[in-house]
DNA sequence: TTTTGAGTTGTTCGA
DNA sequence: GTCGAACAACTCAAA
């Protein structure tokens, strides 16, 4: 009996329990909507992994508009696909669902792409956990399965929908996932401890973008890790992913409302010139600037850098944190809402196991620290590649230094974050 | 039951 | 120049 396949945020073939589930005559489809108010950034990174995917079913991966629909017309019993956790998908599910099942037609929901499903791990007494630390221990001790095989001997056959987008060649997808893996644990994997926080370096594993799409499942690198210093840090990486999804999935309104509620009674600023001189780039603070640019030109940016900028927004720029969350969400190709919503409140200090208040990055101390040399600057703002070593940092130190074309800072660090802790001080708890 | 210490990612100030 | 203390309030887990 043929059943359809409704790839989401799962796109591969391996340890993928859902895909299993759906037996040996298969049509593999994706939903035209999945791409409705993507950035073209995003359209083109969540393509290209189609596309991939594609060439691993024989060309047979075809893209509808509505399942139910589809469904009805190949004269399928059931629809397979992996479980969303976020809101969004949860009610696009749903309404699948529903359709479907005034049809007659079943639709079976199997796990999705987490070591442990969220809602999975709790307290003792069976709440959830709003710390970070006594989740990762509980998450540690439950455990998780083995990654499963890819199926075999599946014929997968074409759904007569359109053929999928084309667009500009992106290194993705899931071989290309497990070669990074690979190479991320012969080099950086040895030093990621140490590494890790280097905006210079290439120090990090690069696996957001699979993680994000489902090119790859957690355990399968799970399965890969020793406990070696390094390796359990990765693995806590790994963790925070399934942490926040967790939080999320028992707080749905946190995807643009606050965890931590007093928050939004805090002051803001909003000075559209002051949003758009940080999502430019050309906030006069060097370290801020490359990150933006970084995030501009290559769909990503280094996770170090993501808290410099998101410090800078909310606690130098007084300005709300879904902002800076939305910008992201445009432009970030390993966009995950619950990562990216969480990492956010984290940052403005209104999430779980939240930033003390007194935790203000300071962008140029933070420069110095994680971009030693000045390379990661110069290499994302061209104004300042006349400026050699770390002097690059505060290029208005500089009597001959400064580029005519690089903005002077746009505030004044030490005013602003008086000034944060001042509004801080005034949501405080009696 | 109550208490206690720790909690991803930091900065500043004063000795 | 270095170094340690101080900087909310609250949650959680262990004692």
């Amino acid at each position: 009996m043929s059943t359809l396949y409704w790839f989401r945020r799962d796109l591969r073939l391996s340890d993928n329990p859902s895909l299993l589930a759906a037996g040996n005559e298969v049509y593999p489809v994706v939903v035209s909507g999945s791409l409705d108010g993507l950035s073209k950034v995003r359209v083109d990174s969540l393509t290209a992994s189609w596309r991939s995917l594609n060439e691993s079913l024989d060309g047979n991966l075809t893209l509808i508009d509505d399942v139910a629909e589809c469904a009805n017309r190949l004269g399928v019993t059931a629809v397979h696909c992996a479980r969303a956790y976020e809101p969004a998908g949860i009610s696009e599910q749903e309404r699948v669902a529903r359709d479907l099942e005034s049809l007659g037609i079943k639709l079976v929901i199997g796990p999705g792409n987490y070591a442990l499903s969220p809602g999975t791990v709790r307290k003792p007494d069976g709440t959830p956990y709003r710390v970070y630390t006594p989740f990762f221990k509980a998450w540690f001790e439950r455990g998780w399965e083995s990654p499963r095989p890819a199926p075999v001997g599946v014929t997968w056959a074409s759904a007569g929908g359109r053929e999928l987008p084309s667009g500009p060649p992106v290194r993705v997808g899931e071989a290309f996932a497990l070669r990074t893996f690979e190479r991320f644990a012969k080099r950086a994997l040895h030093e990621y401890n140490e590494d890790r926080n280097r905006a210079d370096l290439s120090g990090t594993s690069h696996l957001s973008h699979a993680l994000a799409h489902g090119e790859v499942h957690p355990r399968t690198l799970l399965a890969q890790l020793g406990d070696s210093q390094s390796e359990v840090s990765f693995m806590k990486e790994l963790a925070w992913r399934e942490f926040y999804a967790d939080v999320l999935w028992h707080n749905p309104h946190t995807v643009e409302g606050y965890y931590e509620p007093r928050f939004a009674n805090m002051r803001y600023d909003f000075d559209e010139s002051k949003l758009v001189a940080w999502q430019q780039g050309k906030t006069g603070f060097p370290m801020v600037d490359a990150g933006m640019r970084q995030l501009m030109t290559t769909g990503w940016m280094h996770n170090r850098v993501r808290m410099i900028v998101a410090s800078f927004l909310v606690k130098d720029l007084h300005i709300e944190w879904q902002h800076g969350a939305r910008w992201f969400e445009q432009h970030l190709t390993d966009f995950d809402v619950a990562s990216n919503s969480h990492g956010w409140q984290w940052t403005a200090g209104c999430g779980t196991d939240a930033s003390p208040y007194y935790r203000i990055f300071n962008p140029i101390t933070q420069g110095y620290k994680f971009d030693p040399n000045g390379d990661y600057v110069r290499k994302y703002v061209p104004e300042l590649r006349g400026i050699s070593g770390k002097e690059v940092h505060e290029p208005w130190l500089l009597i001959d230094g400064l580029s005519p074309d690089y903005p002077a800072p746009i505030v004044d660090h030490s005013v602003e974050r008086a000034e944060a802790l001042a509004r801080l001080e005034e949501i405080k708890v009696v």
